[in-house]
DNA sequence: TTTCTCTTTATAAAATCTTTATACATCCGT
DNA sequence: ACGGATGTATAAAGATTTTATAAAGAGAAA
């Protein structure tokens, strides 16, 4: 991944405009919506790297949304608003938005903390490349390897297996999988998990049968484990 | 770990008075340093959990002081300035600052300001791991081990476990056992709870039918020791 | 179209939980 | 010490839930 997926939930044109431009002008790409009914669901289907949220939505309350975002959402939010109270500020911050900006900012700082809550968030998860036995894991690339022939994995594979590898040695819920890869709608799904698990248990384990990475916790989830070499 | 040791890097006596009675009184521990050779010194020494660094250090450039830190620093640092150009926050933003307040600052937003950074960072890494002689137990990745072996226990033996471990000492009646990992409409199958102890003594005790680990006590329930090694 | 991927369905296999059976232990009054 | 009452341990059969896998159908992209 070379630039990060940014969305903004604003109702202003002007302003919607405005970080558009300036963000895409940095190689960023961005997705918009303008409601926060509208917000909720692309974030949901786009899985952005980070949202800029605005806290003055016309259908429902900023810090409403935040909470609901944040009971699954785990990228950095941004908050964008022209409340510049200390009250505001505070709630927004302990319902978990990462930074608070009020409008109207400056541009080249929004910037600069726009790249301070990538760098943090991306920190963590970066271990560019993974090496679990005969397997490459390159999650900054997308890529992965076995025994250093590129393998075919398909999206949905691939966030699967980045997760694992993101996780290593914890067990999974269904719960928790479902909704990282698919979305908070597919909690119940279990049976795609299977499915997909099985796929790349084919493409992965070196016999899929006794797998010795993905390792079944039976009614609970999945535990990626990794031999390192 | 109950609350975050913060390192206060500050040459005002009396915003290194008010910083500290604002932690101190927010149940943070607080270290402070003068300059930014001390500050480095006592960075290295103590391993604070976040550093409150001020750009204007008498014996050197702030910036400076925060790149040098970055090299090998990587818990939050927040930066209190009375700089305010744009200039300034992005230079520190993009030297790996977390946050920039410029000061004079509100006290509950720097504190909720805080909160934010040391949440991020501390999200993933902590992992309480509980050892009792040759056992030991992840509660955050749902693992026990053995002998340094991963035991395959069930959804309910962890259950059952996991109980255990976090009221060790204490003896557990049987029904609250049940309706803790059954639910209230088991009080009365404490055959259950014969049959998935047995399983437990099974798989973590060095001598099942010697148990050193899960003491019966005959007629109330059980009870969980724990030898620390 | 053709190909690729995701979704859905079906079914067999595996794992786990529940129930039953039986043996053992301990306490207590005689 | 004996016998009964109560409580516990364990194995193993049975029932149920969960998982693995193939394969067909649907939908989107090349």
């Amino acid at each position: 991944m070379d630039k990060a997926d940014i969305l903004i939930i604003d109702d202003e044109i002007q302003m919607q405009k405005l970080l558009e431009i300036t963000l895409q002008s940095n190689q960023y790409r961005v997705s918009h919506a303008a409601t926060a009914k509208e917000g909720m669901m692309t974030a949901a289907s786009h899985q952005p790297d980070m949202i800029l949220l605005d806290l003055g939505l016309p259908d429902e309350d900023g810090h409403k949304v935040l909470q609901r975002l944040r009971e699954w959402y785990t990228n950095p939010v941004i908050i964008l608003s022209v409340q510049s109270s200390e009250e505001d500020i505070v709630k927004a911050l302990d319902n978990g938005a990462n930074d608070y900006l009020v409008k109207p900012f400056r541009t080249r700082e929004l910037l600069a903390r726009i790249r301070s809550a990538l760098r943090s968030s991306f920190s963590e998860e970066n271990t560019p490349v993974l090496t679990c036995e005969d397997l490459q894991i390159d999650l900054s690339a997308r890529t992965v390897k076995r025994k250093n022939e590129f393998i075919k994995l398909t999206a949905t594979e691939y966030n699967l297996l980045s997760l694992f590898v993101r996780h290593e040695g914890k067990v999974l819920t269904h719960q928790y999988l479902l909704r990282e890869v698919w979305g908070p709608g597919y909690i119940n799904q279990s049976q795609y998990l299977r499915v997909f698990i099985a796929q790349l248990r084919k493409k992965i384990e070196t016999d899929p049968n006794r797998p010795e990475m993905i390792i079944t916790e039976s009614g609970v989830g999945y535990r990626f484990v990794c031999k390192e070499s």
